[in-house]
DNA sequence: ATTAGGG
DNA sequence: CCCTAAT
């Protein structure tokens, strides 16, 4: 491969430079006109664009995606792939090659402080082979580009022929890898290369932001919610992932040409996407089996009611909130009241056998907030505010909650409340006795008594 | 493995 | 709800 590939590139090189040498101004004719004038006839200015634009886009989609694994070695070969199945594209052949002289060439000098060649001469030469043997050229060129890539890119900015795969294939990986690159190709005039900035810049976001859910490479560890989250929308959130990533140009994509490369693309995006997505995971059925079977009864239409209701809302940061029924706050306190507070397991043993939900830490910040609630209300109590603190907190709960509050202080979260009676040493007793008022904060401390 | 505490 | 530190 790499021979043939060298071979090939002396020989765009040789040809057209041989021919140049001797034959100017006929090569310029030859090659040029036919080629430019042609494609402008062609496509009207306008598709041209369009169609440009998503060419484009494609290439440093690809690219940039495999830049971004840069631990895989793998990625040579994707991105050869990638540009190879690119560059079999006729059409793209062309468009680059017209804007090849201008736009990405630009930057090439820029860049490398290389010095000046002709953009007319390299372009028709690009035309006259690039076509011809593209696809063979690729490939040993992305497998040189791993491997000593400045060498490559160098060696090509000098050279006067090039293929404009050659030519692609540098910048892009001179691109990627260093955001600021970007301003360099605003700095430039050309309409072309303005539009080649802004596609550029699209295809960085994108990379961006997929690489930062999807791979996992970067700093964050996968949480437990992130795999769980995964798997479970992996094969639903299909679509969602496209929608998200790059509606309008993903669908131009698709549309232009289905390139394997879109598939990549969904299967590494989809968790970004999961973590956006407005769907609601724990609706499974599994869910209202252990409610019901668990013994929400009642209260499981109401449950669900409040869920669909939200389901909107804030689904998107808590990823399984499950409100609390009155069943189950009702429980709770029971276990609380039976074993005391603190023993979370014991209580979602006991009180919650069949919830899958409800761990014990569950529990505990329900109580938590429990206690928090209760003690908002007892300050409010006068003034109006039952609102939202009633709506869920009947009086007699509350009660029984402050009365356990007063029995076993949660660390720390019952400072105001603390309430009147000190021992109320019986668990599990009436749930009555209410009017605990503030006052000083007497209470056995027994905490947890460990079996 | 649980619990406490913070976000 | 989730995450982390401490037991």
């Amino acid at each position: 491969m790499l021979v043939m590939g060298t071979m090939f590139k002396l020989e765009a090189i040789a040809l057209p430079m041989f021919l140049y040498l001797f034959f100017p101004s006929v090569i310029l004719v030859i090659f040029c006109d036919p080629w430019l004038g042609g494609l402008d006839s062609f496509n009207t200015p306008g598709e041209d664009d369009l169609k440009l634009e998503i060419m484009i886009y494609q290439v440093l989609d690809g690219l940039l995606d495999d830049v971004d694994e840069v631990d895989d070695i793998h990625a040579a070969h994707d991105l050869s792939s990638v540009c190879e199945d690119f560059l079999l594209d006729i059409e793209f052949t062309e468009q680059v090659t017209k804007l090849d002289c201008g736009a990405i060439k630009g930057p090439h000098l820029g860049n490398s402080s290389s010095e000046s060649h002709s953009p007319g001469l390299s372009g028709s030469s690009n035309v006259a082979i690039g076509i011809s043997d593209s696809t063979t050229t690729t490939v040993p060129e992305s497998e040189c580009k791993n491997d000593s890539l400045t060498k490559m890119i160098t060696c090509e900015l000098h050279s006067i022929s090039k293929s404009e795969c050659e030519c692609e294939v540098p910048i892009e990986d001179n691109e990627a890898p260093s955001s600021p690159d970007v301003l360099k190709f605003d700095e430039l005039d050309n309409d072309d290369n303005c539009l080649l900035s802004s596609i550029l810049s699209k295809c960085k976001k994108r990379a961006k932001s997929s690489s930062l859910g999807t791979k996992v490479k970067r700093s964050r560890k996968p949480t437990q919610r992130y795999i769980e989250e995964f798997s479970d929308q992996k094969s639903r959130s299909v679509l969602d992932g496209q929608k998200v990533s790059a509606p309008a140009l993903k669908d131009k994509r698709l549309k232009v040409k289905s390139c394997n490369e879109s598939s990549n693309h969904c299967s590494t995006q989809v968790p970004s996407a999961s973590r956006l997505r407005g769907g609601c995971l724990k609706k499974r059925a599994p869910v209202t089996g252990f409610e019901s079977d668990d013994d929400l009864d009642a209260s499981e239409s109401d449950d669900d009611h409040v869920r669909k209701k939200k389901t909107k809302v804030d689904v998107d940061r808590r990823k399984h909130q499950r409100m609390w029924t009155l069943s189950e706050v009702m429980k709770l306190i029971d276990g609380i009241a039976q074993y005391g507070v603190g023993r979370w397991t014991d209580i979602k043993r006991l009180l919650f056998p069949s919830s899958a939900h409800r761990t014990p830490i569950d529990l505990r910040d329900k109580w938590r907030n429990l206690l928090r609630a209760s003690c908002a209300q007892k300050k409010n109590k006068k003034e109006v505010e039952q609102k939202h603190v009633v709506r869920t907190l009947p009086k007699p709960v509350l009660c029984r909650i402050l009365e356990l509050a007063t029995i076993h202080p949660y660390p720390r979260v019952h400072n105001s409340k603390t309430s009147c009676d000190n021992n109320i040493a019986s668990p599990k007793l009436p749930a009555k006795a209410k009017g605990a008022q503030p006052s000083s904060r007497g209470r056995n401390v027994r905490t947890k008594r460990h079996t």
